[in-house]
Parts: C-alpha cells; sequence; structure tokens
DNA sequence: AAATTATGTAAGTTGACACTTACGTAAGGA
DNA sequence: TCCTTACGTAAGTGTCAACTTACATAATTT
C-alpha cells in the first residue's frame, strides 16, 4: 500500500490521474499541456502502473492509459480506515477529557 | 495542500501521527520504539509541524506533541473530493458507455 | 523496404530527503 | 553554580526520485 501512497503523493501523478479517470488517453495525449517532457511523463505513467493504480491497453502504436477504479478504490478505504481507527480515538479521548473536566466542576 | 500529501507519504510520519492521535507525547516518548535516532524524530516532527498536521505544547524542557485534528481534517475532505469529483465522473462514463451498448442490441 | 509515428528505455544530472554524529540551548535539580 | 535532562539544529552522507537528451523498438503508411 506504501507504492500506491508514494504513487498519489506526487502532484504530476495525480494531475495525469484525474486525467485518466475521466477519459482512456494515449501516452502522447496525457503528455501534451504539461511542462515536463514526454518521457518524463512515460516515467510517471510506469509509477502508476506499478502501483496499479491505472491500467494500459496496447492498439496499433499507441498505448490506452486509464484508472484503475478497483485499485484506487482500495487506496481510498485505506486511507479511510487510518482516518476512522484515529478519529475514533480522538473523539473518545475527548469524551474522556470532558468527563474529567465535569468531574471536577 | 502538496505540504501534507507529502508529509503522510513517509510511513515513520504516518506512524507518528498515529502515536500523537491517541496520546499527546513528549518527543522523546515518540523517538522510543523507532529504530531511528532521536533527531531523525525531531526533524520528522518539524515536517508534520510546517504541515501543521501535529501541533505542540512546551512544559519546561518537554514539548508535547498532539495530532492537530483540524488540519488532519481537512487534508481527509481533500482526498476525499479528489476521489469524489473523479469517481463521480468514472461513473457517469460507465453508465454512457452501457447506454452505448445498449443502442447497439 | 524505407520513412514515419507513437512510445518506452538507457544513461546521466540535479536536487530532495531520510538519515547519521556532533553540537547548541534552555529548564530543573543537586 | 554546575550537572543533567530533553530537546532542537548544523553539517555531512548515501540514496532515491524527477527530470533531461539520446537512443531503441514496434506498428503503420508510403
Amino acid at each position: 500500500m506504501d507504492e500506491e501512497l508514494r504513487a498519489i503523493a506526487d502532484p504530476t501523478r495525480r494531475r495525469i490521474l484525474k486525467l485518466v479517470w475521466e477519459d482512456e488517453l494515449t501516452a502522447g495525449e496525457i503528455a501534451v499541456g504539461f511542462d515536463v517532457t514526454r518521457p518524463a511523463i512515460s516515467q510517471h505513467l510506469k509509477v502508476l502502473l506499478d502501483a496499479r493504480l491505472v491500467a494500459v491497453r496496447g492498439d496499433g502504436t499507441r498505448r490506452f492509459y486509464r484508472a484503475n477504479s478497483e485499485s484506487l478504490t482500495a487506496l481510498r478505504a485505506f486511507i479511510g480506515e487510518f482516518w476512522d481507527e484515529s478519529l475514533a480515538r480522538l473523539k473518545l479521548e475527548a469524551e474522556r477529557e470532558q468527563k474529567e473536566l465535569d468531574s471536577h466542576e
């Protein structure tokens, strides 16, 4: 799960993710609009592929990328759990402290 | 928001976050149980502080750290929006494709 | 078959980052 | 006042990540 978190930590990759989230795009189409070179985008796509956050489909010389909704959903769930577990504890803590305050009134 | 995402990209810092999420702890207490040295933890705490994900309270020679629930909630909301926006589009896309398929039956 | 298109990969550079050890500092206790 | 405790910070190091240019490759077009 660490590979996925590292993958979305980069702003360029988050932007790529959003692009292929909406549409299936070729590597070249993705690269348009970015300041960095096409090879750089290729390398980012590799990182996203390795993390299973996107999938490819070859068609002739072109390669179409799209977001992998299963992996993305799983990643979101992980982040959600991280929060939920921890926030639940924060909540309990807050309640406990409040009780403590009340008992001293 | 990028600073926050980078901050939680590191596993050590995520572990620290969980610790101070549960309890208010001193820098020294946090460092216990980690393989890395105490100064390394101090540096991680600085990153978390700069990202406003934790807060400090000084008491004598000790410094107590705790999770900053507001910032953490805001971060979670950001991540949530990133997903919701995008997943909504994925859903629409899937529905549109289904319609396309249906119309060809 | 040769040229073109779309793309990935190799190699090298730069900068960031996660660490280390050594040192500085402020507060409390002997 | 001196020592100790609990820290942060400085300086240096190795590694990794994001980029560049140059090259390799595979499928289409001419």
